[in-house]
DNA sequence: GTGAAAGCGCTAACAC
DNA sequence: GTGTTAGCGCTTTCAC
């Protein structure tokens, strides 16, 4: 039998101090403090300056054990140092501090398993209310145990039916950046694109390159251009990837007079390839990526602009109405994006 | 009384499910699972195969109210979207998702509160093990709460005795990025700081800043260089700021030869001021920045590199250490730096 | 409007 | 080496 003297000065504030301190039951310090009715406005008022008084706060451990939610919530992303990935958290974390919630962070990539193989981690067994992907999707198998246990799922960036998806219209991304181009006099326009194999490994929908490429075909096609295969190379989203992805173009036998990038990191990477060719641009080579990364304004990058911050709000924000029954829309939302014109882009060299 | 009819199938599954299914105690499925010892080899196989079969892991809040550890640990920042910052926390959550340990994220800044007002957040109130603050203190006052709920504390950047600081030698940060412009032959040698009240402000210790500041002036000191105060310009770690900071010092009615920029990020809002005015870095101006930024290499910027995945993956070995009982060392742990020289240093035109 | 008491699912004495 | 049992600090019926 654990010690337990009742004389003993207890080491932390709980729910029995406040409620002798206060004269009441713990299941009236309860129900005051959790703003729930049926108490008298003076016996939560008198509740409320003690517990502050006391500095106490709700054990969350017990809280949860008691009630099965844990106001806390886990945001999973594939890699966390990626300038996107960070700012979606940012933004998510901020609307979740300020609701009372914790916020708990799973990055699927480090951990060295394949993309969606979420469930494997784990730490949100049990010990989340909700989850967050962020370019991430789950199996159906794993959907159906998220709600099994009772947890609200939210998508960032990809696409699911009977779920909440956040994201931007990534068809008109392509469209936009690809009309742009085509516009200024391009005809031979590349695409640096994410996985090379986007389309066939991923059932549940990693529809962003997708997306994006299509908005690329849907502009040539408007312009009655014709779309060459050859053009499309892969850049795993990363100044590296978009290096190598520019330095395969360049070595096409016809190289393309103007690059769109899925990303401004791979066009960052592509404008290096570029300087060390000693290619000009815009002059012998325009390019546009997709994101206004911090630093593109910096490199004069002309660019599609998207709110990265408030993705990640707008998703913490539909999270929070999830969990507390409110009814929202199941359907994708998009926020608005736009072109950035900036120094990257101009007519092709006749 | 709640219901628990014992016929009704349970949702999920418990302790008692597997100790019933492998015929032992409940305490015996505890022991077995956390690989205590007074476990018979055989049993302890039992019941690890079962519980891997029932797909049983143990309830966090509930194993966190009885034992009063949680296995999760806070890491607070002070702005979630910074590269840095970023970098650190992904460091850190590799090795304790590895451990086995949550990691949950406080943004100090997004908050809205003052620097170093770090408990008022509140979520980390015995829901953690421990806390990693980066470049963030916590008052005395701060420190004994923690002590006295039995949280352990590391920093990373910051220094305070007692407790695990790790970060690089800033001093040596300065004196090493100084002491390349002197050697370059520049006598007018600027710094992009931090915040101009860091000193002031921060009794705890905010030595990042004011250490490297320091090894400006002992480099001086040791080429016999004067140091004139009005070349320092608080940059705020932003890229933004650092644009502002060059700004002012190009303004200047003696402007320097060669800027030091505390970090790469401002070091890039300097780069753009300078391309603004017309300047040309490295012929009319040499520009030296600390971190080694993925998109410094792209700008050519020589900088003084450090790991700062690794910062974050030590702060977390550390944190488990100090929470397995391990003796760690309590004094600061440096990693290593080193020079990059880029494209942005050169001698000053004569 | 308030109180009593039964759990929530574990861990940790202690007994055997 | 294993079982028994008393909590951990809450929430939530249900009774009053």
């Amino acid at each position: 039998m654990p010690p337990n003297a009742s004389l003993q000065r207890r080491e932390r504030t709980t729910i029995e101090d406040v409620a002798f301190a206060a004269g009441v039951s713990v299941a009236t310090v309860s129900r005051a403090l959790r703003g729930l009715p049926n108490v008298a406005e003076p016996t939560r008022e008198r509740i409320e300056k003690i517990a502050s008084e006391l500095d106490y706060r709700a054990d969350p451990a017990a809280s949860r054990l008691a009630a099965g939610r844990s106001r806390s919530v886990a945001v999973a992303v594939p890699l966390l140092d990626g300038w996107y990935f960070a700012h979606v958290l940012a933004g998510a974390e901020a609307v979740f501090a300020e609701a009372g919630y914790d916020t708990i962070i799973v990055s699927v990539g480090a951990q060295g398993q394949g993309r969606h193989v979420l469930e494997a981690a784990g730490p949100i067994h049990r010990r989340v209310d909700g989850l967050i992907c962020v370019d991430l999707s789950l199996t159906d198998e794993e959907l159906r145990r998220m709600r099994s246990e009772r947890m609200e799922v939210v998508y960032v960036g990809r696409d699911n039916a009977n779920i909440p998806c956040l994201g931007i219209d990534d068809v008109e991304v392509g469209r936009l950046a690809t009309t742009h181009l085509i516009d200024l006099g391009h005809r031979r326009i590349g695409i640096i694109n994410g996985d090379a194999h986007d389309h066939e490994d991923d059932v549940v929908g990693f529809v962003v390159p997708h997306n994006r490429q299509m908005g690329y075909e849907l502009a040539h096609r408007d312009a009655g251009l014709p779309v060459d295969l050859a053009l499309f190379v892969p850049g795993y989203f990363t100044i590296e990837g978009g290096y190598e992805a520019m330095i395969r173009l360049l070595d096409l036998p016809e190289p393309p007079t103007a690059v769109f990038s899925f990303s401004d990191e791979m066009a960052f990477g592509a404008l290096w390839a570029a300087r060390e060719r000693g290619i000009d641009v815009p002059g012998d080579l325009s390019l546009v990526g997709v994101d206004d990364h911090d630093v593109s304004k910096l490199l004069d990058l002309t660019t599609v602009h998207q709110d990265v911050d408030e993705h990640g709000a707008r998703a913490a924000r539909t999270m929070i109405d999830l969990l507390a029954g409110v009814e929202i829309a199941r359907e994708r939302q998009n926020s608005p994006i736009r072109l950035i014109e900036r120094g990257t882009t101009s007519p092709p060299r006749t």
